[in-house]
DNA sequence: AGACTATGATATAACGTTATATCTTTTGTA
DNA sequence: TACAAAAGATATAACGTTATATCATAGTCT
């Protein structure tokens, strides 16, 4: 009995003490030097078959993974990027953030994503996570009324940085963006093809960038055709401040027969107010969204909307993030993607 | 001219070589040494007032931030914390995903997150990644038919994991879990009480150790009361999906009074598909969903549906990985979240 | 006053990798 | 056969921290 004892105690010993494989493990137990090893895992081709063969199999045989703390700090590249953005949980942004993800993965960069609520404090707080994380490159969406230090920061550190849907240091950073003008001035042109001639903005908050740019567009459009009511309106981008507002919107302002939403989700909260008051999207008042979610499809009725692909969006975030960790010394550009509108059936004549 | 031009030159280069800030710089700029400049960023109270301002104050101005990667090589500690979930986007995990990042970040942890898509090959290379990234714990939802290669890579490591969702490993690690098996019970108890005899459980593909249990629970109520009808229908867990499904259902089994779903989403879709034919939820079927997100309440009509908090099931999660931190030595632990039946209006008598 | 302790600061080594330079062996050529 | 060149493997140093041990200096006690 008292041997069995002893003996499981040593295994337990033996276990705890057995640390993760190094280059060092590796090395001794295929008979070569830790350089070699190094060599082989990173693919130098200047390291003969049988060499690499016996590495390899030792490699594989103790579960050997690289330590990227060590190798991203030796060699001063790393392959983790960091992203930073106003609302994970958007379906939008989610779709974007797999576009992202799907190509990085591919080219062996990892990506983590931070959730700054668009609160610039904890966004501060969020860069200075990534960079005493090392990661090698950011991709962001500046929160409203960034302050300056936050700019220091990122120079300082010589990170590379993308920023997307919000535009606010084009020709300082690359930018990939949406033609959020030429979108909602599209969008009010066909509203008055319709015949409508009292049509309100819908949705957003404050003085976003994005929405400024929104609300352009649209006023660009009322102006091209001489129209004279406008009215802009405001509604958290959730399903239920998208229906409280919408009943407001109503009461007060029953001239209004088409509205264009600053996002699908406040646009189906919008619909849903109408339902309740015994009116039918696309009948009464017109109603066109933005972003073309999945649940603008299935929605009953479906929503009219404004179609961005998140997650081509994110596809296309990527690539120029790869482009520029090619060439970092190119200068800096920026890139709108496309937008199409998809006309379905809350949108109807007069 | 030429001096001027030499002058930008030089200021350029200045500007193109000089590296981010390192101890190194700060303990320059302070007159102290490196060790000493890590002790006052570190708080270990060994350092006087004075020397604590002037490293402090030359920090400051350089903007510096701890390399992360090399304090955690030579500390042996990581603040990163890995997580992998199978469908990020999900509005359920979403939240959770929240609870978590808000609970660790406050404890100074930065988490990523990656989505497996519940796929074992994405899901290792993920892991692989998370190990190759240093990350100090791992909370995962181990997808279906995980191998145990996978189980090996954690173990050779010594990575501390909790597992959550699915609890494929109670015993060898953490687990905070859901009371599927009561929850579904439960559920099919109140339809029982309603008078609904042919009961269906709708929703989920497969054997995931999740919905094994729900219907597990789904089928112990029905023997409980001695019904011999049982049907289980599958359907991807998207909206879509469960419209498609609850279609085909209706026509090959007009019979079903009631279904529960292994999900809100897969739920709404099925009402949809109700409403659709000219049903409405709760009259002719009722539907019980499952997670209870934002849309399970402002649906028409509103979704009758096991409610679990995801907010609060991330801080949880969160707190438990905290403990196991703390105390790595400790045994492992399973906690169970508590579920609440909300009755809403997609259910009634038969 | 001399020895002892507490306090504050520093010197040194180590974490696991990779870049560079160096060394050994093989191959090719005159 | 001798020598250069190429190929294959290795030795060494460095990345930026922190743990540990060491060294001053000031304060306390007999």
């Amino acid at each position: 009995m008292i041997i069995c004892d002893n003996q499981e105690k040593t295994l337990y010993q033996i276990l705890i003490m057995s640390k993760k494989p190094t280059l060092q493990t590796v090395a001794q137990k295929a008979g070569v030097s830790v350089p070699t090893v190094s060599q082989v895992l990173r693919g130098t081709g200047r390291i003969s078959a049988k060499t690499q063969k016996k590495v390899l199999d030792a490699a594989k045989a103790l579960h050997y993974v690289t330590d990227g703390r060590a190798a991203s700090m030796r060699s001063g590249q790393s392959s983790e990027i960091g992203m930073i953005i106003h609302y994970i949980a958007n379906p939008f942004n989610a779709e974007l953030i797999s576009g992202v993800s799907d190509t990085l993965e591919k080219e062996g960069y990892l990506v983590s994503v931070l959730d700054s609520q668009d609160n610039v404090d904890r966004q501060q707080r969020n860069i200075e996570a990534f960079i005493r994380s090392s990661r090698g490159a950011l991709l962001w969406v500046p929160a409203a009324n960034t302050p300056d230090e936050t700019l220091d920061l990122l120079k300082t550190h010589n990170l590379p940085v993308v920023t997307f849907i919000r535009g606010a240091y084009e020709g300082i950073f690359d930018h990939v963006g949406i033609q959020n003008e030429a979108a909602t001035s599209a969008a009010s042109e066909y509203l008055i093809k319709l015949g409508h001639r009292n049509i309100a903005y819908f949705g957003g908050v404050g003085s976003s960038e994005t929405r400024i740019r929104r609300v352009e567009g649209y006023k660009r459009a009322l102006h091209a055709n001489q129209l004279e009511y406008s009215l802009i309106w405001d509604a958290k981008d959730d399903k239920v401040s998208g229906l409280n507002a919408m009943l407001k919107l109503r009461e007060q302002h029953p001239e209004v027969t088409a509205i264009i939403c600053n996002g699908d989700v406040v646009a189906l909260g919008a619909c849903h107010a109408l339902r309740r008051l015994g009116e039918e999207p696309g009948q009464s008042v017109s109603v066109i969204g933005f972003d073309n979610i999945q649940d603008a499809s299935t929605a009953t009725p479906p929503l009219t909307t404004i179609a961005i692909e998140p997650y081509k969006f994110g596809v296309k975030l990527a690539q120029v993030l790869i482009g520029r960790l090619r060439n970092p010394e190119a200068p800096t550009a920026t890139t709108l993607l496309p937008f199409e509108l998809k006309v379905r059936q809350t949108t109807g004549p007069i």
